[in-house]
DNA sequence: TTTTTGTGTTTACAAATGTAAACAATAGAG
DNA sequence: CTCTATTGTTTACATTTGTAAACACAAAAA
């Protein structure tokens, strides 16, 4: 999925069924697109079966063949998969520093900290080179 | 910078300073790309000044303009701001779950969740439709 | 000094993406 | 039952990305 259509996939997921012609009304409330742009996306994510259909009358209704807490948990990981292992952590811990969270969710992330800390590794390894070894220079 | 040319920098920043035989040869370790793919890689990443070079005998030295940490900090966020404000939270969760992290970090990433405790929002409301009030249906 | 060869640069090209106009089909209006 | 307007589908096109061959130029070797 890329960043356009997961723009337009945001609004699905939140409406969970929805017309074209609605899709396209909250699209242009964000973002400067032409109908045609909007009809696209939506093609695409149907061609992709990440939208099915429903044929109403004249329009379609579109809605979500995948929840979104799915698509971002295989984004999210997809993302970490690629950066360094030893620098995965620091990355955490800016943007948790940036983030808006509830109390329940940083409770949540709390209790499965402390959960993990039992056996916690006390480093982690670079794996920039895969070379099987600790890669990295600076080992901290 | 794509994946493809993030997978470069990776060797780069472990190594700080290398020259384009070296990044080839560990590059091809890892994936089979043919040596011009990884001189394309190398050409493009010198264009958008995310590596400057100096000149040494026949080769040129390779070193990254931008710190690993900072590329990371801001592709990670980068990718947040596109998701659903109410779901980051569900989001981390399941990525701390997953993710191999050491005592430091651990300890590291609870120190900011205690600090953020104290002020956090009960709940952060879904900003989907941009429509300045809580979108999402599902309010939790 | 000429030849060779190792490097960076240019050019190439298909696939994906962002963006959008043109077109076709069909439900609803008259 | 025809006409029109709405909505999905095709086509379009520039840019970026993945992948790589061809080329030019400067060192090193002869």
């Amino acid at each position: 999925m890329t960043p356009s259509e997961w723009e337009v996939m945001r609004i699905i997921w939140t409406k969970r069924s929805i017309s074209s012609l609605d899709v396209i009304e909250v699209m242009q409330r964000k973002r400067d697109w032409s109908e045609s742009t909007i009809k696209t996306l939506l093609g695409r994510l149907t061609k992709k079966n990440i939208l099915a259909t429903t044929k109403e009358g004249r329009h379609f209704n579109y809605r979500p063949t995948v929840p979104e807490t799915t698509a971002m948990d295989k984004t999210v990981a997809e993302l970490f998969q690629h950066l360094c292992d030893m620098k995965k952590g620091a990355g955490i811990i800016n943007l948790l520093a940036k983030l808006n969270l509830s109390k329940g969710d940083i409770e949540r992330m709390q209790a499965q900290l402390d959960k993990k800390l039992k056996d916690a590794p006390s480093t982690i390894n670079c794996n920039c080179l895969s070379s099987g070894k600790n890669d990295c220079y600076i080992t901290d």
